[in-house]
DNA sequence: TCTTAACTTGAAAGATTTTCATATAAAACC
DNA sequence: GGTTTTATATGAAAATCTTTCAAGTTAAGA
């Protein structure tokens, strides 16, 4: 029997473009996909799509099913979200601090979309910079903080991991090596954000405990963190998502750090009474759905 | 997760009224909505209807989920017969031929629905009385055949099951009783449609038997056998959904025949090469789903 | 007060779904 | 041209979820 679990196969299938990669959206094993798609193909008698093309391209049968989606899946979270400002009457704020700079890149298409759903919730970013954004949480002058470090003494829920690459200008000493070590920024100028050293995850993990020295010089925003870098003032350390645009048209060029890469992990932390406040929880499927739907480059986390 | 099941089953609830009969409806127990009822209730934090009412009524959550079944249901099902057509390519005809001929009665609408379900598949009514429907399936002059005894060469679909009453007139004098036996219908006049007496359940489960002496009289449409019975010409055997109305305003009063009741089963019986075909099926939904709801005192079979 | 009808509940049984381990097959790479 | 890599399939085992069974509870009605 057809149910919602199949739409939603069908539906992150598209979004996908393949068994594997659709698996991972819904945290599911390839074959578990396989076996469910294999159902309905028995049920409805015939292919929902063609395999091993990418992208997949779907039958008129699966197409037929994937219009269904597309028609219930937002019913039904629409359903749902009614269903929860009816029990908890979800008026309420929403003060989102941010710790990561750039993620203000995709934050305000998901405030967006999120007062589309939430009119009655007030959500608002916290403003001005701070060394330390756990610490508004605790002084109760934000409710909700995307970071990649979390205290346990919140409720956390993963977002996404991207990885941190090494922006410097075209024809660069650097953009020689493939890969770039702790030592090749000895006596660089690194472009940041204002922000302490701590938070600063390219210093923090590399060259920290390397005793590399180094310049900093600082910018609020990331185009003009990258108008410094392509105009030969300093190399930077951006989410590859952030910049893939400007790499992509050769404004500037990108070099992963280490042999592993540098990698940072985003959560969402909000202080235990909000945990489960429906609102939050979407606030962060929105997030999540439409980070994966935006940025290349990301891992959905858990 | 809510799933397409848990709309069917709060559908089933309203149609119902309770969950024991919501529980028939669906084919399960009524411990298995009630135990699925309470997986949606943990999930939205709140009941969905009050218990113990006749009808039970839905609060403000179950109601909104229920709205979404009803926008939901329709849509499914719409999309599985657009399914079907793609992959039989339905286009196709049904000549329906009735064994029963109260039938006549809840067909038409039925026959609506479906036209406008299929519009590609002529369905049409096999006019004329015929001593055995069967025989015009086997001759391929049928392609449907509605009735209560079933050959084994056929596919069958159950339908409903329902109680086949004696109608007489207002002050007859067999009104006394509370049950009427065989004997009681010694020297009555019965008024029949025109088929064979192997087709008339009273007699050949009844009179027949007990080697009872009757008189026959015929009409063609159920208003005039009840109009003979009323005028005093003679009593009647017909189903109790047929006559409620009439007993319901007093035009004509009714009783059950035998300790048991003298009950009928009805099918659906289809040629081997068309039990596979979604039209087929469908018609079959149509009929009990439209049966169900509008016909009193009918239990659905299987 | 006893009976009945409607629902609940916990445990066991039954189904279904998912994973694991492996197979296959096409495409990409050297 | 062979070797990897990538994408999907499949059977069996494991895990999970749903349903039934067998009482148990509760409220209304006789």
């Amino acid at each position: 029997m057809l149910e919602i679990r199949h739409l939603r196969t069908l539906s992150a299938l598209r979004s996908a473009g393949s068994l594997v990669r659709a698996a991972q959206l819904l945290n599911l094993t390839q074959s578990a996909l396989s076996h469910q798609i294999k159902l309905l193909e028995d049920r409805y008698g015939g292919p929902l799509f063609e395999r091993k093309t990418v992208p997949i391209g779907f039958t008129a049968t699966g197409a037929r099913l994937l219009r269904l989606a597309d028609t219930l899946l937002p019913e039904i979270e629409q359903a749902e979200r009614d269903v929860a400002r009816l029990s908890q009457g979800d008026q309420g704020q929403l003060r989102v601090a941010l710790e990561c700079h750039t993620c203000f890149d995709w934050l305000m298409p998901v405030m967006d979309e999120f007062r589309q759903r939430w009119p009655e919730v007030e959500i608002d970013l916290v403003s001005g910079f701070h060394s330390e954004p756990c610490d508004l949480l605790r002084a109760g002058n934000a409710d909700l903080v995307i970071g990649s470090n979390y205290a346990s003494e919140f409720a956390t829920f993963p977002l996404f991991r991207f990885e941190i690459l090494t922006v410097m200008a075209l024809k660069h000493k650097l953009q020689a090596k493939r890969r770039l070590q702790a030592a090749d920024f000895e006596g660089e100028t690194l472009i940041t954000y204002p922000v302490p050293e701590a938070r600063i995850d390219l210093i923090r993990e590399v060259l920290k405990p390397a005793g590399i020295h180094y310049q900093r010089r600082t910018a609020e925003l990331t185009v003009a963190v990258l108008q410094l870098v392509a105009s030969r003032r300093g190399v930077a350390a951006l989410p590859n998502w952030a910049i893939k645009n400007y790499v992509d048209y050769d404004y500037v060029s990108a070099r992963p750090v280490g042999d592993q890469g540098l990698w940072s992990d985003l959560f969402v932390s909000v202080p235990d009474a909000l945990r489960q406040k429906a609102f939050v929880l979407d606030f962060v499927n929105v997030i999540r759905e439409q980070c994966a739907r935006t940025l290349d480059g990301i891992e959905l986390l858990s």
